[in-house]
DNA sequence: GGTCATTTGTACGTATGTATT
DNA sequence: GAATACATACGTACAAATGAC
């Protein structure tokens, strides 16, 4: 839960881990206000830059939405995938990768993710650079 | 092609703004390096941040690449787009939307976005935050 | 292999503008 | 109006990756 400057984990990532944890683990529920940037910089002990910087990446991950003039909020795990029922029982659902999924799949920022999804078959993943694939209609 | 900092439009969007006109007429080709971020800076007269910004903007909409140590390059437009033909006629393609499409349809950050295109009708723009579609599979 | 210049990544600081409460 | 909070924008410094030599 504390900050550490001297690892090989930046700062700002180390941020973004902490918070992540506790949105995912529940302890920060959907529309929770995360404390102001000044709160956290000064509670972890670090610049307001890397808690910019680690807002953003929950940001990115769909995970946080921040308000001018109000705060960081937890948001809706659901707001942030569109799902498509194709037909034949196949799902279609587009998300933004988690940075995670970015580093596994090799795919830069910026590309979206298709989730094909059918009962009983595990998921498929399909980034924005292996594009055209076709999907049985039914 | 000139910044003004007294604009009501900031300084790194200014500068994205300029850029990617020139990635989207063409004037920069795909896999073209595009200026480091200090020579951007002292081309234009503003700071290396306000280039970091807009860097990053053009990160995020899926129009250049940056690499650490080499500098950034215009990405291959295709490589950003997933595209599914699902039967039917019907292709559905996932991708990041641009920061003007994330405005007019107000949608936050972190939020990818279904388009759904047939034959001879117009796209159709399914943000993460409506989610659950039926499209017809036949 | 080693060194060097270049370039981006991270991290700090300060200041001012703008939106919300 | 005042207080709070995020947005923008400048500065500096050092770390890490890359490529040229």
């Amino acid at each position: 839960m504390a900050i550490d400057p001297a690892s090989f984990e930046p700062v700002y990532q180390q941020l973004a881990r902490i918070l992540r944890d506790q949105i995912l683990a529940g302890e920060l529920e959907a529309g929770a206000r995360i404390g102001s940037e000044g709160r956290l910089a000064q509670q972890f002990g670090t610049g307001r830059d890397s808690v910019r910087d680690a807002m953003q990446m929950l940001r990115r991950e769909g995970l946080v939405i921040t308000r001018k003039g109000r705060g960081s909020f937890v948001r809706e795990p659901a707001a942030r995938v569109a799902v498509l029922h194709v037909g034949g029982g196949t799902r279609v659902a587009a998300r933004v990768p988690t940075e995670d999924e970015r580093r596994d799949l090799g795919i830069p920022e910026g590309t979206a993710l298709l989730v094909i999804s059918r009962e009983g078959e595990p998921d498929r993943l399909l980034p924005g650079d292996r594009n055209v694939i076709e999907v049985g209609g039914d």
